[in-house]
DNA sequence: AACATTCTCAACCGCCCACTA
DNA sequence: ATAGTGGGCGGTTGAGAATGT
């Protein structure tokens, strides 16, 4: 290739670590910090390439790894963020604290890619698959148009995002003696942390449906049945897709970053796909059921929740930046690097919980998905975007999310 | 019980970017 | 301006586990 390899490879272990391995890893680590990567090996007397010991302190020794079972909002953060940001898993992993970029990318690629696909939802576009006709009808310019703004509004987030670490990077690095690491940190060969209990999550509306219908068919009396692990909090997700609405005023400031102020209008036009589908009927037994009644029950619960799916609704997002914004962020970061971890909690919890008491409310009500929901969703959707967007584009130079 | 198939996920690979001399 | 280096990212692989026949 172009370039030499990373390190001088011959002689070297590939492969699983062994526990003595890690060992070694961790205690370097502890004592002295990762310093340089291509320099540690040696240092550290493992027989292992730079970037195969930072990939395995990145990925699974790590003091501060949260591992196991993804949560229900863990998977709805990460179907969130995948329809925002698409395979950008190291932006992703930055609002799932704890977990990995590879975790998230495995995760992805091996349960929700496959369970968006059978509910016949494209996993690339987050659109149900037979959308692909709405954009041959002639509005295709106003959509490329839309897609082009989102596609810019993705790249900014992701500018933002490595923000994120770049800070992180820097606390870390200040604290690279890692004097606040845990004396003994978990062994990664005894590593079976439960899950926290699941909080009260804030969702688009077609996770609240599932919500609803997986809860109604759970309370009576299947949770244990349901295969998957689904008696936890291990759900499966669907998910809510983002079309573009054709009355769009993208008055976005693409330009060469001159420092203008930029102001961009999104309306996005949310569907589901519809869950009557007798396509997707099958689906369900592959989805764990153990029996023709509770699977039943499981569908009644979730096409009764999922009956507004016919419904559309359209939002805006005013969003404002400026490169004197990002500019200030960016040195902002440097001040604050303490609060980032809060800050980002705080945005993943606004993903998630932001309307938590609605929520319960309205799942202890056992409300009527199709009646209302129209406007609900309208609502929800509307907040949860614009919370989204509103945090991560206004948030003032004294906000440390950024 | 034995074998085949599918699934999972840790680890690797190659490329890219930022930094520096 | 250029080349070398380190670090990071996303895609892919393959061994072991789980499941099915």
């Amino acid at each position: 290739m172009g370039r030499s390899p990373c390190c001088d490879k011959v002689g070297l272990k590939k492969g699983p670590w062994t526990p003595e391995e890690d060992q070694k890893l961790l205690d370097y680590i502890k004592e002295h910090g990762h310093g340089s990567w291509r320099a540690l090996p040696s240092k550290a007397g493992l027989q292992r390439c730079g970037k195969s010991c930072r990939l395995r302190w990145i990925n699974y020794l790590r003091p501060d790894i949260k591992r196991g079972k993804f949560s229900l909002q863990e998977e709805q953060t990460i179907i969130q963020l995948h329809a925002l940001l698409g395979n950008r898993w190291s932006a992703i992993a930055t609002h799932l604290p704890k977990r990995t970029d590879n975790e998230i990318k495995n995760y992805w690629n091996t349960h929700l890619k496959k369970r968006l696909a059978k509910m016949g939802i494209d996993p690339v576009t987050h659109k149900p698959k037979n959308d692909a006709l709405l954009t041959a009808d002639g509005h295709s310019k106003s959509a490329a148009n839309l897609s082009h703004i989102a596609q810019w509004e993705s790249a900014r987030l992701e500018a933002e995002a490595r923000l994120v670490r770049e800070s992180r990077l820097r606390t870390t690095s200040s604290h690279s003696s890692l004097q606040q690491q845990p004396p003994n940190p978990p062994s990664p060969h005894l590593l079976t942390k439960p899950e926290p209990p699941a909080i009260p999550s804030r969702s688009l509306d077609a996770l609240k449906a599932w919500n609803h219908g997986w809860s109604r068919s759970s309370m009576e009396g299947n949770s244990g049945v349901l295969g998957h692990g689904i008696g936890g909090d291990h759900l499966e997700s669907p998910t809510s897709t983002l079309t573009f609405s054709e009355n769009v005023r993208p008055i976005m400031g693409t330009t060469g970053g001159g420092g203008e102020n930029s102001i961009a209008i999104i309306e996005f036009v949310g569907s589901s796909s519809s869950c009557h589908d007798h396509h997707h009927r099958d689906e369900w037994k592959e989805e764990g059921f153990g029996n023709a009644s509770q699977l039943q029950e499981y569908k009644e619960g979730f096409e009764n929740s999922m009956s507004f799916t016919s419904h559309e609704m359209t939002l805006s997002i005013e969003a404002t930046w400026t490169a004197e914004s990002l500019r200030t962020r960016s040195d902002h970061h440097s001040n604050n690097n303490d609060h980032n971890a809060i800050a980002e909690e705080g945005f993943t919890n606004l993903l998630l919980n932001n309307n938590a008491d609605e929520r319960s409310q309205s799942d202890g009500g056992g409300e009527d998905s199709e009646n209302g929901s129209g406007s609900d969703y309208y609502e929800d959707n509307k907040n949860y975007w614009n919370s989204i967007l509103n945090l991560v584009n206004s948030s003032p130079s004294d906000s440390s999310i950024f």
